[in-house]
DNA sequence: TGTACATCAGTGAACGCGCGTTCACTGATGTAC
DNA sequence: TGTACATCAGTGAACGCGCGTTCACTGATGTAC
């Protein structure tokens, strides 16, 4: 039983909102961290901008369009997280060391993006049009690198220390994608959702430390 | 633009339908086989058995009920399609290549169902009351096996040929289920949805390589 | 074997829901002269 | 500096959609006597 806010306006004094797209797209934003991408609902984005429905359509072509903005912001906001966990681990003493330090960095990271803002999580892979592995500025963090480059990246080390034969680097991202997000998934909407969090993390902890091995 | 059947059932000639809740599950699991969780739709389902709306809650208690009993169907179809791969793949002559043979069988037939069915492989998925690893006849193949316990089996063979280390044992299921769900999911819909199926599969090979090298 | 009756599977009609979206509008802003 | 006007952001009202679900009903079936 929802308390539903008035449809009409709340007050706001202006004619003119002023900044009335990014104001949609923080509700959105905020809508999809509480409740994944089904509860990006552009009636509630405007509500929360105290607007009117049909004011959506000045900034946003349709509800999809909203989404895929959203989508865009998650996406970037995940790149940030897994950029703060690299920069803790950066500086190893050897190559090798550094390529694992990061590689772990990245799994932790998209783990703990997943189970920490899963409705975030969710919505960054809601299925898209564009599917975006590539360069993308709205999806990228302060290295202007999205989350999949990130990725790439700690896995370019892999072979920059030798631990990952050059010939086997192709599509090594889907290998260590594969693991970590299928984790997240049966974790938040599959058979593992009763696991208490400690296990999870052990359970994380062994996934990574699978795909570091089996790559 | 779907045509739309009358909502009127259609003739019958008989009062009583017969059999009217298996209808109506074998429609839910052609909805589902179609499009997914979100095609399961009660009135489709009841247009499809040639009975009026409401008629369906003489057998379902809402139509949660009914997307429960698909979903337990397609866990069921999963299970047989794995014991029909593990089936062509016994007898090896090593213990250790029986294992082997065992874990690739489970995953390739779970990969092979989730891109071959992917309405019914998302339906086992759907967001569950349930989460049910346990046994469960409803969800289980000829074995009396469900998926989980038919991946747990193949990784007690790896323990008995000495793969395993008997404490690496536990959760273990966790660790294969990840990589090949996740990998199932970066397809399904994920960024992976535009790869031609030969490369996917080839990828799909690498991912169950790599659990057995990481496990 | 025949009839009365309880059972309950399927009918008929109707709700409310909240959404996305369209249309014709109004009124604040900023630019051209 | 002052006024006329085009622009276009936000308003107001209304749709249709198809769904899940509820209610009071009807009519076939099978059982008890």
């Amino acid at each position: 039983m929802k308390k539903r806010a008035p449809e009409k306006p709340a007050r706001r004094g202006t004619y003119r909102h002023g900044d009335l797209r990014r104001a949609l797209l923080e509700a959105g934003v905020a809508l999809a961290r509480e409740g994944g991408p089904e509860a990006i609902v552009l009636r509630e984005a405007t509500r929360r901008a105290g607007v009117v429905p049909n004011a959506a359509y000045r900034h946003f072509a349709s509800r999809d369009d909203l989404l895929q903005a959203v989508r865009s912001a998650a996406l970037a906001e995940l790149a940030r997280a897994i950029e703060a966990e690299l920069a803790k681990t950066r500086r190893a003493k050897t190559l090798e060391e550094d390529a694992r330090g990061a590689l772990r960095a990245v799994g932790r990271a998209y783990l703990r993006f997943a189970l920490g803002e899963s409705g975030l999580f969710r919505t960054a892979f809601a299925t898209p049009e564009d599917l975006g592995l590539g360069p993308n500025p709205a999806r990228s963090g302060q290295s202007g690198l999205n989350p999949f480059e990130l990725l790439g990246s700690a896995l370019d080390k892999f072979v920059s220390a030798g631990l990952l034969p050059p010939e086997r680097r192709p599509g090594a991202e889907f290998l260590a994608w594969s693991a970590v997000h299928g984790f997240a998934m049966l974790i938040l909407d599959g058979p593992l959702r009763p696991v208490p969090r400690a296990q999870l993390d052990a359970i994380g902890e062994r996934v990574i430390a699978m795909v570091e091995k089996g790559l």
